[in-house]
DNA sequence: AGTAAAATGGACTAGTTCGGTCGGATATCC
DNA sequence: GGATATCCGACCGAACTAGTCCATTTTACT
């Protein structure tokens, strides 16, 4: 599996559509959820998370709306995917938090750590903006290698 | 979150275990269930679905077991989890499945299928022997003797 | 031949998570 | 002050997950 969940879609999706409409001003909930077809409620809290991550910015009142608070290119899909779903763990367990009834007896930790790692990289060296270039082929950043970078929190 | 199913994580276990306890013929449900604290019927059901895959020999009767199908090299923790999770998919939807409410409005299809094959990727790169091995930087592909019970730092 | 140990397979249950809904409060602009 | 928006917590039903139970079949050993 290793679905992610839906409001991480919608998540992205209403990240791309932002993206792709820089200087728009604020967009507001109900113009997103008709645009994409997403319960208006149920998108309103996943942006109200983005917003608490620090991804969005919003406005309240008659002309209201969300805005990205930084660059397409300055997020990338691991931040937007965290804000929702929490920090994104492959195991149970992780440096932190052992509560696993195997840990004690677990031997493939380390390798399965690994990679996760690999899976964040994928996630972190590709930007909203790469969302919305939509270039199915583009390596994201151009000729960039991965940086293999550790997430901790 | 992106987590790997608790039956995956018995199944990477179970396969790690017979990877690195070579020629040892048959391995029963019940001595890994008891290895690794895994409630028997439930590993048992993992560890069938692995012979189906093809992953796994069974090996019915008295001193009957399991025991790896191919060499541990040649397993990858894909095939794994493809085993027990089924067809490893990031979103909703796939080349040939478009049930997904969004799919005709749907923008990000393209790069979010690139960040999966990239995963995808990093599972298939790291083997059942690459597991065994246990070094958290080991290059998957090296080779390198089995310890028996790695002692961890 | 008989019995014990093992895999096989289906049905079932409890708990948790997820997607979605509802209701109300607060802020802002006209 | 009213309309439009964000904000926030509580709630619900459906789906999924982990785990259990039981009955059958296969095999080895005595």
């Amino acid at each position: 599996m290793l679905r992610l969940s839906k409001k991480a879609d919608y998540a992205l999706l209403a990240m791309r559509h932002l993206a792709a409409q820089p200087d728009r001003g604020a967009v507001s909930t109900r113009e997103l959820a008709e645009r994409y077809d997403i319960p208006a409620e149920l998108l309103a809290k996943v942006l109200q998370r983005l917003v608490r991550a620090g991804l969005l910015e919003s406005h309240q009142g008659i002309r209201g709306g969300y805005g990205l608070a930084r660059t397409a290119g300055a997020i990338s899909v691991a931040d937007v995917i965290q804000a929702i779903d929490g920090p994104l763990t492959v195991t149970a367990c992780s440096e932190d938090d052992h509560s696993c009834d195997q840990y004690a007896k677990c031997n493939i930790r380390d390798p399965l750590w690994h990679i996760k790692d690999r899976i964040v990289a994928a996630l972190a060296a590709t930007s909203v903006s790469d969302l919305a270039a939509d270039l199915s082929t583009a390596a994201p950043g151009g000729a960039v290698p991965v940086p293999l970078m550790t997430a901790r929190k």
